[in-house]
DNA sequence: GTCTATATCGCGATAGAC
DNA sequence: GTCTATCGCGATATAGAC
């Protein structure tokens, strides 16, 4: 009954206001620490109460985690498939959403935190009894259909077909993504993503450009 | 002195009997269960002794890990990098080499469990602060180094030059073996690793030969 | 040298007072 | 909505029995 307008930007509670603190302060633990490493007692810490505190907010460790990971990818797919997170919205042609995928990987680079965290998660749930399990599955499987869909895409725009196939090519590139990240946390002067991924997507005729010529690997 | 022959076999002590038990037994757990959720007792319950008796023959958990670490990754680069392992053992042709790459890879998904295992560690141990930290750091040196040279070899041998940075090959060949793994994972029957190293390799025109012409992705 | 028993710690989780 | 108190569990450390 107050005289709010626009579509309901939903003033948050005290409660709800917490629970965002807490999310934020596991995001961060999460990210320098590790899942494991990172017990419910430091992140209620973190985010000024006690664990049992914490508890009336989320019923276990594995819910907050999935809180975390939610956001994380939220904010991630939304710039190269907005489709998938807001259904209907019109996406940019492809080579452009290309360029958008290789500039998130050169930005993942700032954040290594949250780069580890997601090499140590992905690793992890492969467990059938992780929490996470079945959520990194369905993570992966829309990552594989959506980057077949842009890789065709961009093949039928410039009009370079029958390159082999794409979905071949995009379970190749999300593999290389993947893997560049381990051997990125282990030696980050060795390896540019960024520019690995480039090389790769130019070699399947797909050429995201913007490109500096780097190598990619020095050492 | 008795009247042995051959290069000093070296008969195995009772300590060091027990001692191969425990790694034996510490392989068998890790590659079920990972190394987080196996403990101690469970190994040297395993083994045929209490956790404290282990902690007898090893300094702690990481110690034993790296034991199982070292002979596993010993076995595997002698039949690749067999120069590596003995200094100055004859090297195959490198498309014999390559042949080799391939089936190794192949030959992974007959042990999901040791599989899972490497992902995790590899994943792990990019903290500066985990146990095995160095040695993983060492590994990917040695392993951009040796296939980085192999890919020279294989492209001299058949005279195809010049098709770009053999460095830049390998960190992205090493880095697509690594992805793919997580991904058969979680889900085996999507991913066929073998073929799809195979495509990669072809793709920068080093054809490994004997494919079997299926396309490594479905559903 | 080989192993066991015991003690201590920090974890995730729950119950109930305020 | 947050606290204190407490549970059972697994990892780890040490003292000393065989």
């Amino acid at each position: 009954m107050s005289d709010r307008r626009g579509p309901a930007p939903h003033r948050p509670s005290k409660g709800e206001r917490t629970r965002a603190r807490i999310i934020d302060s596991a995001s961060e633990l999460f990210s320098r620490s590790g899942f494991r490493a990172v017990s419910l007692r430091d992140i209620a810490a973190h985010a000024g109460l006690t664990h049992a505190g914490l508890l009336h907010h989320f019923p276990g460790k594995d819910a907050l985690l999935m809180e975390v990971l939610r956001r994380r990818d939220r904010l991630d797919a939304q710039s190269v498939f907005p489709g998938v997170v807001l259904p209907g919205t019109p996406e940019a042609a492809a080579d452009q959403r290309l360029r958008l995928l290789v500039q998130l990987v050169g930005r993942n680079s700032d954040t290594p935190g949250l780069v580890a965290l997601y090499a140590k998660l992905s690793a992890e749930a492969t467990d059938e009894e992780h929490p996470a399990h079945s959520y990194f599955k369905e993570r992966y499987r829309i990552l594989r259909a959506e980057l077949t869909a842009l890789i065709a895409a961009a093949r039928a725009e410039d009009g370079s077909a029958g390159q082999g196939d794409p979905a071949v090519a995009a379970t190749q590139l999300l593999a290389l993504m993947d893997g560049l990240q381990t051997q990125w946390l282990l030696e980050p002067e060795s390896v540019s993503m960024e520019e690995l991924v480039r090389d790769f997507l130019r070699r399947f005729g797909l050429d995201p450009e913007g490109g500096t010529g780097a190598s990619g690997v020095s050492s």
